[in-house]
DNA sequence: TAGGTGATCTTG
DNA sequence: AAGATCACCTAT
């Protein structure tokens, strides 16, 4: 079952960040379908979160997609080389996201291999926000695509139970006070197909 | 553990 | 218009 955009637009990102845990992202480009359970995931908080890039408000032409209704695709690029994959979750105009930072791979495992231009399949494969969008394809022009369409979408599945989610401080947060530590970074306990810890 | 890489943002 | 910054990966 695809995730509805009632699941995305709900005002609790940190909750929607930790029931991703789990279920399935799936992308279809060009006939290829490629996808990979959810196990790490992040939350980012609208305008009053200094690790988000809306912080602030800031409003430019990257950025300007999380202030749409959630239940929409956002990918950026980070350090000239990693595509970043992130779900617009929460109402029109409050800027918050979940980003993606690995899966373990599942469906079409000989393009994914293509993707990254591996020989066979390890734990490591979708272990990182860039190889998540390494894996599935994802770029930049994916920008602003609709989770309820047929290019891309998360299926629904069990829920991880809260004593199997691992919370810590989110990755390179290089500013001081309240959000550099919040435990908005989610991983499920016991995967090995999580990034590295820091 | 350092370097690569380029879009984006900030400063002058 | 130039320089700093950046939610990272890979191979030394």
């Amino acid at each position: 079952m695809k995730l509805e955009k009632e699941f995305y637009t709900r005002t609790d990102t940190i909750k929607i960040a930790k029931e991703l845990l789990g279920k399935k992202l799936v992308s279809n480009f060009g006939g290829n379908i490629t996808s990979g359970i959810i196990c790490e995931t992040e939350a980012y908080c609208g305008t009053k979160d200094r690790g988000c890039h809306a912080y602030n408000g800031r409003f430019t032409d990257r950025t300007k997609i999380m202030y749409a209704v959630g239940g929409v695709v956002y990918v950026y690029l980070c350090y000239g080389v990693h595509y970043l994959f992130n779900v617009i979750t929460h109402i029109e105009g409050e800027p918050h996201a979940v980003l993606i930072r690995a899966i373990a791979v599942q469906d079409g495992l000989q393009t994914i291999l293509k993707r990254r231009n591996k020989t066979s399949p390890d734990a490591g494969l979708g272990a990182g926000p860039g190889l998540v969008s390494a894996c599935l394809g994802f770029t930049t022009k994916h920008t602003g695509l609709s989770l309820s369409g047929n290019k891309v979408w998360i299926e629904d599945a069990e829920r991880i139970p809260e004593k199997n989610i691992i919370k810590s401080a989110r990755v390179g947060m290089t500013f001081e006070g309240k959000y550099k530590r919040i435990p908005w970074r989610f991983r499920i306990k016991g995967s090995q197909f999580t990034s590295p810890a820091k």
